[in-house]
DNA sequence: TGACGTTTGAAACACTTGTTTCACTCGTTC
DNA sequence: GAACGAGTGAAACAAGTGTTTCAAACGTCA
């Protein structure tokens, strides 16, 4: 263990560089390739690292990837908390925000946490125990605030499946610009990356939603 | 090569029950693992089959992959035509009629076509070349459509790019219900299966679009 | 019966996978 | 200097990959 030059008495576990270089390494590989697809050789190549380090630093393979998943994660958590709606605040308003929020952190990731969309798009299709664990404490929340503003646009009449069906047509409107960018961009409609693009894209969302709500369940409000 | 009892003098290819054995199975396996992770002696061995098959039946893993995707897009295609809209048509009417379409060729795969949706799910997010093809022929038809019925719904003053966002979001409300099934059903959503099912599904989502794309764009529709 | 092309079976090919072993260096402490 | 633990390097492990080879079996036709 090396310890830093100024406080040699006080052994504080300084950050190694090897375990910090195979945790980006494998982060970029887990990514791009997926957990099972993902190769340790790989990863201990572009870390400059030999294969016996991720034994010793991490245990194996699967705790590697452990490891990058709480990196990944909070990086995610570093952008900003869910913003909650309030009792007086306009849900129109709240909205709006849930959902400016919501497609900025799909969609600006490339600083922030590069890791997170691409670890979740494999594990949607071959889940890991970790799935269950991000849909508890991630997706669950921002579901149920989306249940909450549906609530509060549409009238008391509508069913509660209904209400669940809509928040998650408003999740739709967001993941599939992350989810299904391969097949956006061959349509000709890449997702935005900028936060100017990000706030257009949020401009048309919500006003579409926004309209399809209110008017949902409102008879008189028939095209 | 081996011919009907009933037609020995005309020896027109009968389907070789080794090759549709490995198809079959290779179309499961493809489907659950993806090509990359998919094993050949693992498909081998569920069809009864010996390895040396897949060279002399298809001549590598990549070319069976193509003929199981080959399968897979005329199963998909035997559910019946996208409906196209006529100009006399109510586009209203055109939209439901679209949601339910597509709706119910994502969702009822079960019998009719297993493996398109979850071979296209790997191929979201590592590609090969059958993607492209895929969007050009298949995806590209179905989003043109819905381009078609959204204009006819929202004011003319609605840009293009405004126009494709809609579209794109009726897109986002149908396939999320395939593409994020894991999730959706971690969330306590599980995705719908039975035609009926299907249908109230279409029915709360097409009226939810179509009050968003009717009051879209026109100032005094503002809740 | 013998010859022919088609199809299969078992084995080996060369290669990659995650994991493990062990000698080795390095810095610290006694 | 000796002893110790932390960390690294090269090599090997057993298991798995897609592919290839080649002899054997098959039904068909002369």
């Amino acid at each position: 263990m090396h310890s830093d030059i100024t406080a040699k008495s006080q052994p504080e576990p300084q950050p190694d560089p090897t375990k910090d270089r195979l945790l980006v390494a494998a982060g970029d590989e887990f990514a791009h390739r997926g957990f099972h697809e993902a190769s340790v050789r790989a990863i201990c190549t572009a870390a400059g690292a030999n294969v016996s380090a991720v034994k010793y630093h991490f245990g194996s393979k699967e705790q590697l990837y452990q490891a990058v998943v709480g990196v990944a994660r909070e990086q995610m958590c570093g952008g900003g908390e869910l913003p909650l709606m309030n009792e007086r605040d306009d849900p129109r308003v709240a909205l709006r925000r849930w959902m400016s929020w919501f497609l900025n952190l799909l969609l600006v990731t490339e600083v922030e946490h590069p890791w997170i969309g691409e670890i979740l798009a494999h594990e949607m299709i071959r889940p890991t125990r970790f799935l269950d664990e991000f849909a508890e404490h991630t997706a669950k929340p921002i579901h149920e605030e989306g249940m909450r503003i549906v609530r509060r646009l549409v009238p008391p009449s509508v069913s509660e499946p209904e209400l669940n069906l809509l928040a998650v047509g408003l999740i739709s409107l967001c993941v599939t610009q992350k989810h299904s960018c391969q097949m956006l961009q061959r349509l000709g409609s890449p997702p935005p990356s900028t936060p100017e693009e990000i706030e257009i894209m949020v401009d048309t969302l919500s006003r579409f939603a926004l309209h399809g709500l209110h008017a949902y369940g409102r008879e008189g409000a028939k095209p």
